[in-house]
Formats: C-alpha cells, sequence, structure tokens
DNA sequence: GACAGGGTTGAACGGTCGTATAGAATATTG
DNA sequence: CAATATTCTATACGACCGTTCAACCCTGTC
C-alpha cells in the first residue's frame, strides 16, 4: 500500500464503488427493470463479469444500492438534527451533493424493498419528531393520532415524488430539482400545499360534521351519526 | 349471426377482449415489466401468438389497455355525475365490478404514458368539479388557486395509492381493498386525514406567518417576509 | 364432399438477459 | 526478477423475451 496519494484520485474509489454508483445513477434514470448489468457496467467502465463478481447478483447490486442510500440518508440526518426543526422530508436528502438520490428514490419507492421499507420508516420516524418540535414549539397543531399524521404526511410527500412527473405535467414544478426552493414555479407546488395544511380544507360547519365520524377511540363528547362514509 | 343467446355467454366475449383482460390482470397482479405475452396467454388461454395477432406488439397491448380503463372510468364517471359531490377520488374506480383496476392503476402511475397521463388529468379535472361543488354547497373553503388545490389533492390520493404498500405496513390499511369503506382499519387512514384536511396543520399563528410566502399574485395587504422559505 | 378463408396454434428465430468461468492483466511479495 | 495472489476481462451458456410464420382447425358456401 503505497504511502502517497496521487495528484488525482484515480476515479471515485474502489471499482466496487464505481459499480454501485453506476448503478444508482442508471436506476434514478432509466428506472429498475432497465438498468442491465452491462449498462450498469457500461456507464462504470467496467467490463460486465466484474459487476456481478463485486455483488454476486443483480439482486445483490440492487439490495447494495439501497443500503448505500439508506446509510448516506441516516448519515445526513445526523446534520440534519442539529439545524433545528424541519418539516420538508426532502431535505435531508436534496442538499446531500445533488446526487441522483432523489431520482434512485423516486424509482425504488412503488417496488417492495426490505431497505426502501426501511428508510421510508426512517422517514416516518423522523416526521414524527419534527412535528412533535412543531407543536412543541407552537407552529403545528397538536393531533388525535400523531403517528397517524406523520406516516399521512410522508406518504404525501413520497407519493408525490414518486409522481413527480405528473406533478411536472400538471403545476410546472419539478420536484425533483435540486434546488427547487428557489425555483421561481415553487409557488404553484408549495402554494396550495400551505393554503390546506395552513387553514385545512374542510369548513368548520363541514369539520364538526365529520368530525367524529373517523375518531380514534377517545372519549370526547360525540353524538352518534349513523352514516356519512366516504 | 344467430339471433339467440346462448344459455352460457360463452367465457366472456371476443378472445381479443379476453386477452385484454388478462393482461390488465397481469398487469395488476405483478407489474408491467413482468407482464409477456407468454403469461398473458396463459391467463386468457390462448397460444402467445394470439396476443400479438390481436394487438400487433405488447406497447399496443398496454395501450389497449390504458384505453380501455380510461374509457371504463369515463364511462363511470356519468354515473357518479348524477350523484352529487364526491371528494374521493377512488370512489368511480372502487364501485367499478371491484375488478383490477385500482391495482391496475396503482402499478402504472408511475411510468409516463399518454394515456395515464390522460387518466388523471381526467381525475384532476373531476377533483377541481367536486371541489368547486364543495365550495358552493358550503362544505369545503375556497381557494386562492382552485385547480392547484386539486391537482394537490389529486396526487396526494394517487401518490398514496401508487405507495399502498407502505400505508398497508405503516397503517394497516389496504388502499386497494374493494369495500375500503366498511374495513374497521379504515379510521387509521380517514383520521389524519380528516383531520389536517378538517383544521389543517399550521397554527393560526403560523399560517398567519407563511401565508403570504407562496401566495400567487394576489393584491392583498403583504408586509415583506425576506427569507423564510423551506 | 370439395373448398376457400380467417382465427388460432406452436415451433422457430434473433436478441438480450443474468450468470459462470477460464485466461489476461495487474498488483503483491519473496 | 520470479512467483503468486488478486482483480478484471472476454467469452460462453442457458433462459426467456418479443415477434414471425407455415401449418392447422373450424365454420360457412358451393
Amino acid at each position: 500500500m503505497s504511502s502517497i496519494r496521487e495528484t488525482q484520485p484515480v476515479d471515485d474509489r474502489s471499482t466496487r464503488a464505481r459499480i454501485r454508483d453506476a448503478a444508482i445513477q442508471c436506476i434514478a434514470d432509466h428506472g429498475v427493470t432497465a438498468t442491465t448489468a452491462r449498462k450498469v457496467a457500461d456507464v462504470a467502465d467496467v467490463s460486465p463479469g466484474s459487476v456481478i463478481h463485486h455483488f454476486g447478483s443483480m439482486d445483490g447490486l440492487r439490495a447494495a444500492c439501497d443500503e448505500y442510500v439508506l446509510e448516506i440518508v441516516r448519515k445526513q440526518k445526523q446534520d440534519i438534527l442539529s439545524s433545528g426543526p424541519n418539516l420538508d422530508v426532502f431535505a435531508a436528502l436534496r442538499n446531500v451533493e445533488a446526487g441522483p438520490l432523489m431520482a434512485y428514490l423516486a424509482q425504488v419507492l412503488a417496488d417492495d424493498s426490505a431497505a426502501v421499507a426501511s428508510l421510508v420508516d426512517h422517514f416516518v420516524d423522523d416526521a414524527e419528531g419534527y412535528l412533535a418540535q412543531g407543536v412543541e414549539s407552537g407552529m403545528l397543531k397538536p393531533s388525535r393520532d400523531p403517528r397517524g399524521r406523520a406516516v399521512m404526511l410522508t406518504i404525501w410527500g413520497l407519493g408525490s415524488l414518486a409522481l413527480h412527473e405528473h406533478a411536472k405535467r400538471l403545476l410546472g414544478v419539478d420536484l425533483m430539482d435540486p434546488d427547487l426552493t428557489t425555483s421561481p414555479n415553487l409557488a404553484a407546488y408549495a402554494g396550495p400545499v400551505y393554503e390546506i395544511y395552513g387553514k385545512g380544507l374542510f369548513t368548520d360547519d363541514f369539520a364538526e360534521h365529520t368530525r367524529n365520524v373517523f375518531a380514534p377511540t377517545d372519549n370526547t363528547d360525540q353524538t352518534d351519526e349513523p352514516e356519512e362514509a366516504t
């Protein structure tokens, strides 16, 4: 092992890391099923045999990718924790070197992978913490079901990411844009969202009318409203 | 052409329709990339050659499926229109013979297809109409951006459908269940949703604070809040 | 019965996939 | 420098893909 570092850091790091990054890029660009061993090898400038030599199989490569972005998100979370409460689920990913992680996440959110499930659970945990902080600091209203509220807000956020092509077509806003927060079109997305988050959607009369329909078992005064579902 | 109807309607209808239905079922069950001509042929009890004889290619089959569910949704809309306002985007699909249409939609929502885009646009149009009715009837608050609000609510709903596996894992609610509205676990999903839609998420103070940040060009009084994004 | 003629079949073709493996290239060590 | 261990490449193989096509069956007509 040579003790001197070369003038240029060769390319990236180990061949294994280069292959993994190439796979993430490939999945982010063209989806998981279109990501073949040969294409990954081509992007990583290695031979097709090398990619499975390092990861055993394509499933192994996919798992390694999932685990890697999970690790990055976990690491990034530490930095976020010291910067106060943040409601935006994507902020952690957006600041992370503007890599293809958002696009990767959007591509893999739909198919069921244990690592992706763990990642989503992680986001929900974060959201629940942030929401609790928001409630404590007086920014957010308390909820009868804090966990459920965190789940729904996370699913809405991640679902918007998964359907970002529709959002772009309908709103002109690319949720994948690394510098979204400075985009002039952000208002088209944030306006309605903040409006709903701000004043709600139902009128007070209607909200009162539906309040006790889907309430969890909570001993408040409740007049029985027999039929008002959907 | 015989003028009498057989005692049993043979199987379904034409072979073409049987193949199309088999493809929809197959995509709903295993996704679009896992749906091969041979599997569709197997489900439809025909030969692999027959499926492309009827649709030209697998892309043609896929397009025919998209167009078919679009047609069904359009047809279903007519019935809905005569039953008053309805905020639930899925109701139109849920009542439609409990077929695999919801699962099909969940599978194809992410990939970009012209027919799927048209379908989503259709949902947004419906939502906008329903929201306007809701505002008019006093159930819903008016919006500064009715179209944008309809888009976001639709994306949230469809995104939840696309990520229904996560919702099921985290909430115990299967958004795909044809009789969801009678499920005892519905409250885990509807509770937080109705809470947010009812009273909102932000406190009045915080809502006032962020009101004019992402407001569309609207001449209300606005004190300049230079930096408060994210 | 002979005979078209279209819906249907099943075998076959070219292509791409994931993966295995033998050998070349490269690094490591004495 | 020789020997060896390691990494990578190139090729090969079997499986499965979408698609084609000659034969086949089945129905209706002369």
